[in-house]
DNA sequence: GCCAACGTTGGC
DNA sequence: GCCAACGTTGGC
């Protein structure tokens, strides 16, 4: 089972709307995060819910991937803001999974407490990395088990 | 709101 | 295939 950490903000789609249901991920237009959506993901496995773009940017919920990937619609919809008329529908160039959501965390673990570990448990973490712009990305099992015990 | 960092595009 | 220009991300 694999572990991820996917990023969202809070003002457009927050924890608080991934708890009203099952969501499909689309809107996402990087090929390297749209790779691990389409090749990498199972059903099932754990996701960090991030918070962007916000007053306290950090980890503030758990999520699982409920589907395996499959063509995003929305870049074949020329009314929808991801549209994108490269994406052909026989040969689709953009993919997403659904997400469930599973609970909140008692508190927002934020990216500033998590940059403490950045030399040490957490090194690595794409999440840290300088300039950093991912939406999806790998998070190992020592990196998923240490990050919930800050909880 | 600013701006550094990054990915993508397109001219050549 | 190079690389400058551009648009976007996202912390601060």
């Amino acid at each position: 089972m694999a572990h991820w950490l996917m990023k969202s903000e809070p003002e457009v789609f927050g924890i608080d709307d991934l708890a009203a249901g099952p969501t499909p991920w689309d809107g996402v237009r990087n090929y390297q995060a749209r790779n691990w959506m389409r090749d990498t993901m199972r059903v099932g496995d754990g996701v960090f819910f991030y918070h962007s773009n916000c007053e306290a940017p950090g980890i503030v919920g758990l999520a699982e991937v409920a589907s395996t990937a499959y063509p995003d619609p929305t870049a074949f919809d020329p009314e929808d803001p991801h549209y994108d008329p490269k994406s052909d529908p026989a040969n689709p160039r953009w993919y997403l999974v659904d997400l469930s959501y599973s609970r909140h965390l008692r508190r927002n673990i934020t990216l500033a407490e998590l940059r403490q570990y950045a030399d040490g448990p957490l090194e690595g973490l794409a999440l840290l990395r300088r300039g950093n712009r991912l939406s999806v990305m790998p998070v190992t099992p020592q990196q998923w088990q240490f990050i919930l015990a800050l909880e």
